[in-house]
Parts: structure tokens; C-alpha cells; sequence
DNA sequence: TTTGGCACCTAGTTAGGTTT
DNA sequence: AAACCTAACTAGGTGCCAAA
């Protein structure tokens, strides 16, 4: 039930018109309707748009209240646009809506589309007209005009209103325009035609040909339309199979109310490529780069119409992470010359960097940062080689290839970084919603032929807040409660990561011990399988020096991995803990949380006879060697 | 060359069982 | 009851191939 509903009011059906300060929105139906703020959203926008049978929407905005027409009007993009106007909604009780139609005729878009055209070579003369088609690149900064064509072309929109525009000129108008400037002169072929450079050059030549042919149809299109242009080639009806003789004059269309559509490669709808794909949705997947593909194929559905097959979003979605992920090495590559920047332009700066790199050393000497890496004290006794998979990122991806390998050492160093930056976060910090995680698999065979990958996590734990800040928008209170909440339902007790760490006074880190990765001797087995009663898997490493495994409470000693001699509770269990403390050693907070969990899922070649753990124990991975899917196990 | 479809593979989560 | 674990599941990435 809602406890607060605002009156928007919607306005569609019509057109804007007039200029400036005069600029109104003109022959549309209104609506009003009692909406509560909360559930307001984009989708819901458009569905209840969608009920009241308002179609061919291409844009939408909505009106500050208060605020004139030519200047308060926003584009609605996204939901926090309509977040932005659910505020205004909560402040003023009302606001209004107003909705641009796209054009209907396909003839119109495709005229519209080519007149763009026309604008890139830099013709000024059509540049109100694009506005007054569709409003297209009206933004929410007072309804600049400011279309990419337009700088292409040297020029500079005016103001939506502000420039001599008819607001009520259709489409139509603009064709005609266009057509007037192409009979004089065909201003888009002019350039071409009169080139006669590279002619000698086959592929020059060839282009050359192929243009032609481009423009030897474009100008058939627009003869079916009516229009009589320089240049035209009337159309040869033994081009035309049968059953497309009434193309070739749309006034023998039988029913002449219905519009023509082309099956002209140039000018029927233009196939949606993965590159265009790319750019469509590349700002929604730069803005959340964990968006599902479903969101994606949705998205595109309902901005555009268009159905978009999976393989298609999964290339498009990669495309953009990898062109981010090259925009980050491009700006990290020049962290150290900005940095020197700065001391030399800012007297008395310091500059700090810490460094990770994949090779055995974890910091780069040349870093005057006072944050210890413990390089020297990173394991090396772990088995041969690893895979790495990247903090946060859910799977391998090029840019983490399956291929890559790097030492043990590079991995605990990267965990350490990791557990160094959760550490590093002031008292008040908080991570956010959200898992910081590090995976790294152990390829270990060893001379039975056994092969394995365990898998080490290091997860900080219950990052979000158990309270909802005050700061934070009512709005979004709820899925910030939902996002805690969902986060709190982790199971069991997982065993923690012990470490000390020493703060100033700001939060910065002045020192820490290196953490100990605590966990049961039975894991411990698991992952080096060389303690005193077997394991599960027979490699044979040596356990590294900083792993540690939990001693009895009553003898003190290391427990036996074994199923039948687990170890005992204690008081602690196996919890370890980050303590923060001031230079003066007085205990900051506890930082806990910051947690481990060993798991280990073999994939046994040979299979032992001798599984000591039992069931719980067993090394069957889920997956067949195949990758599918195996029968459940029963005992 | 692009796209769709598929197989294969990996990572992360969680329900529920087992052990202590 | 807590700690720990596995199986089942979902989501996603990569490579290959055929068709357009």
C-alpha cells in the first residue's frame, strides 16, 4: 500500500512546438494518473504508457516543475532519470510527462536516416530540419541540440525553439528538403563524382563501381517516391522476379494506404550487427559490467524492438569489457608519470603507489610506499603451478586466459594485496554490497597420476552495512535491505584469516603482520595431503610455512585429518582475527570477517581405493570429464 | 566476415547432509 | 547448534563449425 501517491500527468499523442520560451507541446492527449514514487520506474513508465495505447514512443521527458518548458525539460534514459523524478514528484506533488512519437512511415525513417547523411558531408542547410523530426538529440541541458552530425560538420545546433524551427513540421517536410537539395546539385554524390583520383587503382576502382550502384539504387528509391532527381535511372522491370512488378511503381500497389517497403538491401531495415550492437549497449555495460546477458537482450527489446540472439550480446558484452579493460592498462600505464606530475607541479606532495604483478615479487622496488607487501616472506613450497582467475571477476575471461600460468608465490601475493586493501579501509569504511574474492586453482599431479584443482577463496565477508545509512535515498532503502539481507544468508561459521594490522590515526596502514590462512587439518590434507593419517588427494607437497592449522585445545598438538579423529570445538573455533590498532597499540576494532574458505574439488583420472574422509570426502568432481553433468552420488 | 548454435568448461552460490 | 562439506544448480566464457 502506498502512503504517498503523486499526480503525474502524461502527455502523448502530440508534438512540441513553437520556440524558446514558447515552446509547448501541442495536439496530445492527457492523462493523470495517482502514482506512488517508489514504484516508479522506466519499464513501469512505458508500460503504463503501452496501457493507454500510446505507441511509437521514442522519447521520453519530463517537465521540472516550475521550470519553463524550453528549460526543464529531462530526457528519461534510464531509472535513476526517473529516480530524479520521483524526487520531484515526492517535492512537488505533481509533474509532467510528455512523450515524442517516432515517425511512423517507414518511408519517413528512411528519409530521416539518409538526411543525416546529408548533414555528415556538412550541408548546413539541414540542420533545424533533424530536430524537427524527432527530437532526436534534444538533451536534458535545456534541449541543446547538439548533434554529433552537426559537430562532424563544423556546426553547432541551436536550442531546440530557439533557432526558427517549426516545431509541427513532419517528416515529410524534411524529405522534401532533402530532395530540393539533392536536385540541386545531388549534394551527396557531388564529392565522389567529381573525384577522378585513384582511378588506376583497382580497388579504387572497384569502390568506385560499387558506389555507383549504391547510388544508382538510392536513386530508385526515391523515384518510387515520386521524387525526379538528377542522375536517375528509370528502374528495368526484368530486374524485378514476379510478384514484385508493383515496387516498381508504387501507384500500382494495389492497396496504395500501404506503405512500401523495400527489399533493396540498402534501403530495407539494415540487419543489426554485433559491432552496432556493441555501441548500443556498451554505456549500460560500462555502467554495470556484471549485467546479465538476459538484461541485455531485454534492454535492447525494449529500447529499440529489436530481438537480439545470445551469441550476439555475449560478443557485443565482451567487446566492451575488453575495450575497458584496455582504456584501464592505458591509464595505469601512466599512474607514475601523473604521479610525478603532481610532485613537480604540487611542492611538498607525496605519491604513493603499490604495485601487484604477476611475477614471484609483489611489489615493485622502485614503490616508496610504506604499506608492507611481505615480498620476502611469500611461500614458495606450494605446489607447481596455478591458475589464476581475477578478484571479482565470476569466470576466465581473454584477459585472465585459461592458459595463464603463474607461480604460488604471485597467487598468496595477490591475496595479500587483497587482504592488505580490506585491512586498509578506514574504521568506517565499508566495501559495499558485494563480494571481494580471489580463486586461484592448484594443478597438482603428482606420481600416482592423480590430477586436482582446489579452489582458495578469500572472501571479505558481511561488507554491507547492518544499518541503512541515513544518507542513503528512501528509494533505494529497500534494495539496499534486500541486498544485506540476501548477503546474511551465507551458512555456517567459515574460518577467518588472522592478521594484525597497525592504523595512524586517518586509517592509513603503518604495518601488519602477514596473515595466517587458518583452516582444519582435514582441508589442510586436502590441500597438501601430507599429514599423518592420509588424504584425500596423494600429492605430496610440503605444507608451506604459512599455513597454519589449528592445535587441540587439550593437547595443544595439530589434530589428525582424519574423519574419525576431527577436531575438537574450541572456545574460538577455528576463528582468526584482524586486530587494528592505533601506534600506541590500543585495539581499533576487530576486522575480522575477512574470511577463508578451502574447498576442494578433485577430478581424480585414477581414483584411489583408499578415501579416507568418506563420504564428505569424496573427490568426485560434479562434472564428467566430458563437462556434463554426473548422477547425483548415493551411498 | 558475421552470426547462431552448440559443446565444453569454469566459477560462484546454496540447500541440505554429516560430523563434532 | 556450529562447523564443515558435497551435490546440485545457475551463470558465464571460449572455441568450433556451419550457414548466411
Amino acid at each position: 500500500m502506498a502512503f504517498f501517491e503523486g499526480i503525474v500527468r502524461f502527455h502523448y499523442s502530440g508534438s512540441f512546438v513553437g520556440e524558446g520560451e514558447s515552446l509547448r507541446y501541442e495536439n496530445g492527449i492527457v492523462d493523470e494518473l495517482g502514482i506512488d514514487p517508489d514504484k516508479l520506474s522506466k519499464i513501469e513508465l512505458e508500460e503504463l504508457l503501452k496501457d493507454a495505447g500510446c505507441k511509437n514512443v521514442l522519447h521520453i521527458y519530463y517537465k521540472r516543475p516550475g521550470i519553463s518548458m524550453c528549460k526543464g525539460l529531462k530526457l528519461i534514459e534510464s531509472d535513476f532519470d526517473v529516480l530524479d523524478m520521483a524526487g520531484e514528484l515526492v517535492d512537488r506533488g505533481e509533474v509532467d510527462i510528455y512523450v515524442v512519437h517516432k515517425v511512423d512511415d517507414p518511408h519517413d525513417a528512411v528519409l530521416e536516416l539518409e538526411y543525416e547523411e546529408v548533414i555528415e558531408v556538412g550541408n548546413e542547410a539541414h540542420v533545424d530540419a533533424v530536430n524537427d523530426v524527432g527530437l532526436d538529440d534534444v538533451n536534458d541541458a535545456g534541449l541543446d541540440a547538439d548533434t554529433d552530425a552537426g559537430k562532424e560538420g563544423g556546426l553547432e545546433n541551436e536550442e531546440l525553439g530557439a533557432g526558427g524551427q517549426d516545431g509541427d513540421r513532419n517528416a515529410q517536410d524534411a524529405a522534401e528538403i532533402h530532395v530540393e537539395e539533392f536536385s540541386n546539385g545531388c549534394a551527396y554524390f557531388v564529392p565522389v563524382e567529381d573525384d577522378n583520383s585513384g582511378d588506376k587503382d583497382p580497388e579504387v576502382k572497384f569502390a568506385r563501381s560499387e558506389f555507383e550502384t549504391v547510388r544508382d539504387k538510392m536513386l530508385d528509391e526515391f523515384e518510387r517516391s515520386g521524387f525526379s532527381l538528377p542522375g536517375f535511372r528509370p528502374i528495368d522491370a526484368a530486374e524485378y522476379v514476379s510478384g514484385l512488378e508493383n515496387e516498381a511503381d508504387p501507384s500500382n500497389n494495389l492497396n496504395p494506404e500501404e506503405p512500401y517497403y523495400s527489399t533493396d538491401e540498402v534501403f530495407s531495415t539494415p540487419r543489426l550487427s554485433q559491432k552496432m550492437l556493441t555501441q548500443l549497449v556498451s554505456v549500460d555495460i560500462k555502467r554495470d559490467p556484471y549485467i546479465p546477458y538476459i538484461e541485455i537482450i531485454q534492454l535492447v527489446s525494449e529500447r529499440y524492438g529489436l530481438d537480439v540472439e545470445l551469441s550476439m550480446v555475449k560478443r557485443a558484452k565482451s567487446d566492451v569489457v575488453r575495450s575497458v579493460a584496455a582504456n584501464y592498462e592505458k591509464e595505469f600505464a601512466s599512474l607514475q608519470a601523473y604521479g610525478e606530475e603532481i610532485k613537480k607541479t604540487n611542492m611538498g606532495s607525496s605519491v604513493w603507489m603499490q604495485c601487484h604483478k604477476d611475477t614471484g615479487a609483489s611489489t615493485d622496488e622502485t614503490n616508496p610506499t610504506n604499506m608492507p607487501a611481505n615480498a620476502s616472506n611469500m611461500p614458495t613450497d606450494l605446489p607447481e603451478e596455478v591458475e589464476t582467475s581475477h578478484p571479482q571477476s565470476s569466470s576466465r575471461t581473454k584477459l585472465n586466459p585459461k592458459k595463464k600460468k603463474a607461480n604460488v608465490a604471485a597467487i598468496v601475493s595477490a591475496a595479500m594485496f587483497l587482504l592488505l586493501k580490506l585491512l586498509q579501509l578506514p574504521k568506517s569504511s565499508q566495501l559495499g554490497i558485494g563480494n571481494a574474492s580471489f580463486a586461484a586453482n592448484f594443478l597438482s599431479s603428482n606420481d600416482v597420476g592423480s590430477i586436482g584443482n582446489a579452489t582458495v577463496n578469500i572472501t571479505s565477508a558481511q561488507q554491507v552495512p547492518q544499518t541503512v545509512p541515513d544518507n542513503v535515498p528512501d528509494i533505494s532503502k529497500g534494495k539496499a535491505k534486500a541486498a544485506a539481507k540476501a548477503k546474511g544468508k551465507t551458512k555456517g561459521k567459515p574460518p577467518r584469516v588472522a592478521g594484525r594490522v597497525v592504523q595512524d590515526g586517518n586509517g592509513k596502514v603503518l604495518s601488519t603482520t602477514e596473515p595466517n590462512f587458518r583452516t582444519s587439518p582435514k582441508s589442510k590434507a586436502k590441500l597438501f595431503g601430507n599429514v599423518q593419517g592420509g588424504s584425500a588427494s596423494t600429492c605430496n607437497t610440503p605444507t608451506p610455512n604459512w599455513f597454519e592449522t589449528v592445535s587441540s585445545a587439550s593437547t595443544g598438538g595439530l589434530q589428525q585429518a582424519s574423519t574419525n579423529n576431527k577436531r575438537p570445538r574450541e572456545p574460538r573455533g577455528m576463528e582468526g582475527y584482524g586486530l587494528y590498532t592505533n601506534p600506541q597499540g590500543v585495539e581499533i576494532e576487530d576486522a575480522g570477517l575477512i574470511t577463508q574458505r578451502v574447498h576442494k574439488i578433485v577430478n581424480k583420472k585414477i581414483k584411489s581405493s583408499s578415501e579416507v574422509h568418506g563420504t564428505q570426502e569424496s573427490n568426485n568432481s560434479s562434472l564428467t570429464s566430458k563437462g556434463g553433468r554426473k548422477a547425483p552420488w548415493k551411498p
